[in-house]
DNA sequence: TAGCAAAATTATCTTATGATAAATAATAGC
DNA sequence: GCTATTATTTATCATAAGATAATTTTGCTA
């Protein structure tokens, strides 16, 4: 996925800014398995991903928590290094081979109090999410274990094709035998 | 809460630009139970809480599922209706008689094009919410039902002064019978 | 491509929460 | 303040999902 694309599916800025932006960005690329971002530490870059899949997890004692995943033209960020510059919850590692674009925080946030128009941009990015993450939310709480399953297949098909199974099963909040048994019972 | 030290806490802004924000935003107040924002409506405004306690709740056939409470200090926003300008999922209801600080987002949208202050303003709204839901995300995935209500208790223990319990289960995903239980167990 | 390790499935048993119903307590309106 | 309504608790039974362990399948990699 082209970056122009990206950044355009966020928030639509005049070229001039958009030049910018582009100027601070650069490609980078990680082999499956690779841990992007680091749940303890403060991570200067975020990412957009041009080819791959990822996962964000939760490292826990026994069991890491798989919170979300990223595909193509999705951005990766530690929310909490982005907005506070502190230690944030997750780790990201890369299901696939992934081709990213980098992005210096520090840079960002340069351009955040110099052009209006990038403002608005990291605005809508930062509402974007929000909006994602809200309604993920809501069907957590309304739906059972076997309709968010259903609704995430229907949703993001492609997942199952590119996911292992028990990631999908942290991320449903469910374990590993449990979707075996929801999968079995269609 | 004064409306300076609520605009002040999301970010720091030249006195000049508060007073541009301030400008369009006047006070307004309902009474318990009144319904602030509804679901099936592209809502025009949002609100900061003066004096008060609100729940955010997407209405189902049977059952409506309380996402969010909102006190002091907080913003009242319909997502959906904020970012995209579509229908919400969420009801806002009053659960005390409340005071608010009301601010139109068509006029807020204005000074997000003329004002990079404000434009990061808002930018900082937005991460700022995301950060609370997604902690919040986290921590439904990790806990229990009780350890989520230990949790709710600890961080925010007026909620259970000012909220009906039957809107606290519905916050922690459970029946108002389960949560019982629970609360007897201690 | 053979062999090993990891993932997924299946089975059994346990447990937390749901559903329902009835009793008690709290709240609101007259 | 009294009464009706609503909220909360308690009890019983049903069920979805967890824990554990064994088996099968898949997928690396040497």
């Amino acid at each position: 996925m082209k970056i122009d694309e990206i950044l355009d599916q966020i928030y639509n800025i005049p070229e001039s800014s958009k030049v910018a932006l582009k100027e601070n960005i650069s490609e980078v690329a990680y082999p499956k398995n690779h841990i992007l971002l680091k749940a303890d530490k403060i991570e200067a870059n975020i990412y957009f991903i041009k080819k791959g899949i990822v996962r964000a997890f939760a490292p826990q004692k026994e069991k890491d928590i798989t919170f979300w995943f990223g595909e193509e033209g999705e951005t990766i960020l530690s929310m909490k290094s982005y907005v506070e510059r502190k230690k944030g919850y997750e780790n990201v590692e890369l299901l696939e081979d992934c081709e990213l674009y980098e992005l210096k925080v520090a840079h960002l946030n340069n351009l955040y109090n110099q052009d209006i128009h990038i403002a608005n941009w990291g605005r809508k990015l930062a509402e974007k999410e929000l909006l994602k993450i809200e309604s993920r939310v809501i069907s957590t709480e309304l739906l059972s274990a076997k309709e968010r399953y259903d609704a995430l297949m229907s949703n993001s098909p492609s997942l199952i094709q590119r996911v292992p199974l028990k990631y999908i099963a942290s991320y449903l909040g469910i374990t590993p035998v449990s979707l075996s048994r929801i999968r079995k019972e269609k």
